[in-house]
DNA sequence: TCATATATACTGACTGTTTAGTATGTAAAA
DNA sequence: TTTTACATACTAAACAGTCAGTATATATGA
């Protein structure tokens, strides 16, 4: 009779998280339904049986990824923006700030959340319902940081926030999807800064 | 033996027609991967019998959604912007409104092929290097269009173009994946016009 | 402390289904 | 009567997931 695992062992808690670990490149790499069961077993090194051990299906796995996303990336973000004592000039700063180092440390993390969400969110997907709540939960975030910044009279007034939540959201994703796209072509740093002023002062003079 | 088939008659150039529109619909909604040619016969009312007929694999059925929003999309925006006569103003006016006007009367289109390169791209798949062909000339061709509006006095001296126009596609891609995933939300007015008052002129005050 | 028992952490062959693609048949048009 | 434009029936491979069995770690009792 199958059960659960509920890891006990170093050895045992090394494996499942190497399989996570590839499952999110491959699926990074090749896409969702681009990636075979076998493709993740090969990568970790492992063999059907012990991916079967450790995660009860596909979905899981992916299940997994995101919420390992929330839990790190925006939990984390909404918190340490939170923590911000300043104005939204300090706030804005340390989104962007979280928003870099994050990226740039959990590339993989972040840029697979974004390209799964593409491929799958519209498709029916299980997942579907939960990618949507974080992208729910992110605007939510951005738009009550925009309100605050008109009301500090920082950001200009005609600005809806909800939309232009939404926006700044459309912004993030396609850039990791361009950084993932060009990694080699991109001088990070540059990118980051370029992407902030224009999106802070826009292109033109 | 089989042989391409050079549609002659009406009725066989409207099968092929529905066939790639279908196909178009269907990867836009389960992604390449999650589509299945069963999926687009039955879609299009076909057999197999007459997809192979008119294509010869699932891949020639992509790069033709491809090789038109090449056409149909950049060539014409290309064309478009260069018609023009009049500084940068009017020419990023007229890549905002064909943009907006294009991808608003091919949805499909669009956002197909942008979610397409986001499950391919980086996936060793045959396509990639129509893709990167592609989005080289998009680059190329805004980087061109940001220099001349740097030599005008109308865009930041310090931006750099490649990378602004990395940036741009990259809005681009966002705006039009998001569209895609919140359709139902969105007002579509509304959001290219804050979409292009942001990057134009920044959040800020 | 050493045998016994039991739960954990796998192995790898196997299953039924789905997949892209093919081979063959056929009606209608040219 | 040959070519076009399909339909039908099929194949081989790939797929997600299962299962019987096994090795290893840990707990328990003599």
């Amino acid at each position: 009779m199958r059960q659960l695992a509920s890891p006990k062992t170093l050895q045992s808690k090394e494996t499942s998280h190497r399989i996570l670990t590839q499952a999110m490149r491959i699926f990074l790499e090749k896409g969702y339904h681009g990636t075979s069961i076998d493709d993740i077993t090969q990568a970790a090194g492992v063999t059907k049986g012990a991916l079967y051990w450790h995660f009860k299906s596909k979905e899981e796995l992916l299940k997994k990824i995101v919420e390992e996303f929330e839990r790190r990336f925006l939990d984390g973000l909404i918190q340490a923006v939170k923590d911000v004592r300043g104005d939204i000039h300090d706030k804005f700063g340390k989104y962007f700030r979280y928003n870099a180092a994050f990226s740039y440390y959990n590339r993989e993390l972040c840029v697979s959340f974004t390209t799964l969400a593409a491929e799958l969110v519209g498709a029916h997907h299980g997942t579907e319902p939960q990618f949507r709540r974080i992208y729910k939960k992110y605007q939510t975030f951005l738009s009550r940081l925009i309100r605050q910044g008109k009301k500090e009279k920082i950001f200009k007034k005609e600005i809806d926030p909800d939309l232009a939540a939404l926006i700044i959201i459309a912004f993030h994703d396609g850039i990791l999807i361009r950084w993932f796209m060009n990694q080699n072509e991109i001088d990070g740093e540059a990118y980051v800064q370029t992407f902030r002023k224009i999106m802070l002062k826009g292109l033109m003079v």
